[in-house]
Formats: structure tokens, sequence, C-alpha cells
DNA sequence: CGCGGTACTTACTTTTTAGTAGGTAGCGCA
DNA sequence: TGCGCTACCTACTAAAAAGTAAGTACCGCG
């Protein structure tokens, strides 16, 4: 194992981090799933997290590289937002994070 | 509202994100691996981080089931920790968890 | 002319997490 | 007698994340 090797495993578990750590990021990301949102779909999806932090994830996450956002120049403003093909790659793999937890559910 | 009182794959989730979550967590999980460690040790092999998040850490980490903590009543006190056989369930897993960072290095 | 719907933004407070710098107690060793 | 080693603990500060509540601007509809 060389130095290389160790930083780029460390980046790597950070970028990692950076992309499920957050009380609601995971669970936006599975509301998206392979579908393109407007914000209000979203909002009206997941009414327990609030305005201010559902636009603030969704702009982390497109600062991740996880979501694309795309305006539409229309009245009523139209906004869409839908994972990236990167993001789309990992998604089974993000599904699949749930059987860690459910390991430890006690019965 | 809260997350805990609607169904099991929230449930899942939540747990999931206690158990990856937070800066050191699965680091130190990845450090301790299938060996039993001492305190002293553990530290030594991650002196970034200060002691008072390392013992809070391996508390959080028993508290979850995911680390066992063994007192030796010997002089020099001996203390080691270890996975769990859920933890140990689960490690292949954490381990893989940075191929999802690594999808999103910039190259 | 106010209402609802579009998609946000801003200011502020609370809660959680992490970091800094010290202290504790028992024992072996020189 | 004081130093280092064991495995912690405590008080405080700083930073990050999350929650609350309100405001913004535009438009069609009745």
């Amino acid at each position: 194992m060389n130095l290389e090797s160790v930083d780029t495993e460390q980046l790597s578990l950070k970028k990692t981090l950076d992309i499920v750590c957050g009380k609601w990021r995971l669970y936006i990301v599975y509301q998206l799933g392979t579908e393109a949102r407007r914000y209000g779909e979203l909002r009206r999806m997941i009414p327990e997290v609030s305005e201010k932090v559902l636009v603030q994830e969704l702009k982390s996450l497109v600062e991740l590289g996880m979501v694309e956002k795309t305006i539409y120049g229309e009245v009523p403003p139209r906004v869409e937002y839908s994972l990236t093909r990167k993001a789309l790659e990992i998604l089974p793999t993000l599904r699949k994070l749930t059987a860690i937890g459910e390991v430890f559910l006690e019965p």
C-alpha cells in the first residue's frame, strides 16, 4: 500500500460522507430517483423538511455533481431537478445502504 | 413530525446514518477491522483525532451495538475495543462505501 | 384588488458536532 | 520525588447543521 492509494481512499471516504451525510440528503436523492421533479413536487413529497433546508440541500447536491437543475424560462416559473449520470450510477448502491441499518434494528 | 414513526425503510435509513455519519466514525471502524484494539493503540493509529472525540465516538459506537468494550481489571489498566458480530457482518459493505465517493473524485 | 400558485431568500435561534486545553488516579522506575 | 505510562474526564469555545418564521417577485383568475 503506497501513499497515493491511502490518500485516494481517504479522499473517497470524505466524498462519500459528503454525499450520504445529512438528515435529509439521501432521502431527497431517493425521492428523485430516475425522474425529473419540480421544486414544488419535491416539497410536497417531503413535507417534513423545511423549505430552507430543501433548497440548501438541493444546492449542495448540485455542487456535489449529484443533481442537475434545469430552469425553464416560463411563467409561472418551472424548475426541475434530476439525478446526474454519475448519481444514477451509484443510485443502486445508495438504495442498498438501508441494509446496514436493518441489521441493527431491534426486533 | 419525525422520521422514526413512518416505516421500516426510514428507520433503517436513520440507523444507517447513525452508523456512517460523523467525521471520524467510519474511519475508526475501518481501523478496528477484525482485531481487538487497546485505547492507546487506536489513539496512535489515528493521531489526528482528539482524545475527547475518540472516547466520545467509541462510546457512541458501543451504544449503537457496533463495538464491544472489554475492561481487564489489570494494572496498568487495559481496555480493548472490537467490532461486534453485527458490525463484522456489515464491515464488507462499509468498506465498499468508498466506491461511492470514487465516482465523484475529479481526475 | 386581493388570493393562490410559482420558486425561492433572509434573518434569526437552537441543536449538534468538533476542537482545545487542561485535570485525574494508580503504579513502575530511576 | 517526580516522571511517564495507563485510560480516561471536564470545561469551554468554535463551527456546522437544522429549524422557525417571515418576506420577495411575478402572474392569472375572479
